[in-house]
DNA sequence: TTTCTCAAGTGGTCGGACCTCTGACCTCTG
DNA sequence: CAGAGGTCAGAGGTCCGACCACTTGAGAAA
C-alpha cells in the first residue's frame, strides 16, 4: 500500500513551552491567581533561552489564562475568565481536565450555535456555498463509508455552513468547532458506530438547505446531533469511569 | 464627585507593533493570503528589536490572522478563517472596518446568545450569584442614572448571567460581549438615550431570575436588547453616512 | 512615627550571533 | 534531457548577555 505521510512540522522551543504552561495551568498546578516563576527562571529550568518562554508566555496571555505585569509578575487566571473559546479547546486537550459535565456543556453550546447556523445558512447562502457541497457530496458517494470520511464529511458541512450563514461571528465559532471535531473525532469517528447513513442524511441537508427550508434542515440536524451526542457523552462516560478522562483518581 | 480612575499599564513597544500590523491586517493594507514584511525588515522600519517583532507575530498567530512559517515567511489570513471570536472584536477597534452590515451581524449573535444565557442562567442559577446582583441592585437605587453607570450596571448583568449559565463556553462568550459592551459603549450609552429606566428593567430581570421563569427573563431582555439594538443601528448608520465608520469614502 | 530612598526582583528591550528550514538555482549523472 | 543531489540566499528559530523600566518593601532619614 502506499505510503500515507503526515507533514509535521517540527514544534519550535516556544511551542514546547507554550503546551507545557498551558498544560500546568490547566490542571490545576498553579492555582488561579497564582504567580508561576520569573522569565530567567522558566528558562533556566527549561533549558531553553528567555526569549522562548517570553513568546510562549504571550500566548498564553492571548488565551487570557495569564496577564502579565511589568515588574511585578505573571499572575494565572481562571479559564471562565477568559474571553477567548479556544481555552475550552484547550482543556479538551487535557484528559485530566475533560469531564462529562464540561462534555455535555461543550455539546450544548455546539447544538445551539450550529442549529442556528444552519438556519441562517438556509436563509442566507448563495448558490456558490452550496456548489461546494454538492460537488463534494456527488464526488463522495462512490466511496466507502469510513469513520475518516465520515468525519471529513462533518468538517466540510460544518465549514459550509458557516460560510453560508453569512455572519462573521457564526463563522467564527464555526471554524473553532471544526478544530474541535478534528481534536473529539475518536470519540464519535470510529468503528464502533455506523456511519453509513451519514452520506445520505447529508444529501438531505443539502437539498432542504437548496430549498431554504430552515425547519427541515434543522430538524435534520437535530437528528444527526442527537445521535453523535449520545455516542460522544457515552463514549465519555466509559473513559471517565475507566479514569481515563476527568480529574485524578485516587489509586485504589 | 469621586474620581475612579482605571490604571492603565503603558503599552509596550510589542503592543504597538502587535496594533499597527494587526491595524494594517485588518484594513486590507496586506491582502489575505500576501506575505508580511520579513522580521528583520519590520524591526528595522519600525525602529524596534527583532524580539518585539516576534512577541508581535506570536499574537496575531493567537488571533489567526497570520501563520507563520519557518524558512518562508508569515502569512496573512482571512478574519472569516480564524477561530478566535477576539478579531470580530479587533475589527471592531478598526473605523474603517465597521460597517453597519458586520454591527447587525455582531448584535444578531449577541442576541442568540445572551437570550440563550439568560434562559440557561434562569435554570441553572445558584443562590450565591444572584445575591451580588441584589446587592448591586439595591446600592445602585440611591444614585442618579448616568450613561456611565448604565454601562456599568449591563456589564455587571451580563457578567452574572454568564457565570450562572453554569456553561463555560457560554461564560467565555459572555465575558467577550462584555469587552465588546465597554468598546462600543459610547454608541448607545450617552446622553442622548434615556437611561432612567435601566434600573428597573433589571431589577425586573433579577425577580424572574429568582422565580426562575425563564420565558419571562427572556422577555424582558428582548425588550432590552430591541431598544439597545436599535439605537446602536441608528447611531452606526448616522456615522456610516458621516463617513466616519466604514470604507474609506472617495472625497466628494 | 512618618516619609523618603534605594536596592532587589521582575518584566521589557536591545543587538548581534548562530542554527535550521525552504526554495531556487546549479551541477552532476545516466 | 530529465532527475538526482549540492549550494546558497533568505526567512524564521534560538541563544547570549547586557541594560532599561517598573514595583515593592526594607531600612534610613526626618
Amino acid at each position: 500500500m502506499a505510503l500515507t505521510l503526515q507533514r509535521l512540522d517540527a514544534p519550535s522551543r516556544s511551542d514546547g513551552v507554550f503546551e507545557q504552561l498551558r498544560h500546568q495551568i490547566l490542571t490545576g498546578a498553579v492555582p488561579a491567581g497564582g504567580r508561576i516563576p520569573n522569565e530567567r527562571d522558566l528558562a533556566a529550568r527549561l533549558g531553553v533561552n528567555r526569549s522562548s518562554v517570553r513568546e510562549a508566555i504571550r500566548r498564553l496571555e492571548g488565551l487570557d489564562l495569564v496577564t502579565v505585569r511589568h515588574g511585578r509578575g505573571t499572575y494565572v487566571r481562571h479559564a471562565s475568565e477568559s474571553s477567548a473559546l479556544q481555552v475550552v479547546e484547550a482543556l479538551l486537550r487535557e484528559p485530566r481536565a475533560i469531564t462529562v459535565d464540561l462534555l455535555r456543556q461543550t455539546l450544548l453550546f455546539r447544538r445551539d450555535i450550529v442549529l442556528r447556523v444552519v438556519e441562517l445558512a438556509a436563509q442566507h447562502h448563495r448558490t456558490e456555498h452550496l456548489a461546494d457541497a454538492r460537488a463534494l457530496l456527488d464526488r463522495e458517494s462512490a466511496e466507502g463509508a469510513t469513520p475518516a470520511r465520515a468525519l471529513e464529511l462533518d468538517v466540510a458541512m460544518n465549514r459550509l455552513l458557516g460560510e453560508a450563514s453569512g455572519n462573521l461571528m457564526y463563522q467564527v465559532v464555526t471554524n473553532l468547532f471544526t478544530r474541535l471535531l478534528r481534536q473529539l473525532g475518536p470519540l464519535y469517528y470510529n468503528e464502533s458506530r455506523d456511519h453509513r447513513r451519514s452520506l445520505e442524511t447529508h444529501r438531505r441537508l443539502l437539498v432542504a438547505l437548496e430549498a431554504r427550508d430552515a425547519d427541515e434542515a434543522r430538524r435534520i440536524l437535530e437528528v444527526m446531533l442527537d445521535y453523535s451526542e449520545q455516542a460522544i457523552l457515552e463514549e465519555a462516560e466509559r473513559l471517565e469511569a475507566a479514569g481515563v478522562i476527568g480529574p485524578e483518581t485516587p489509586a485504589p
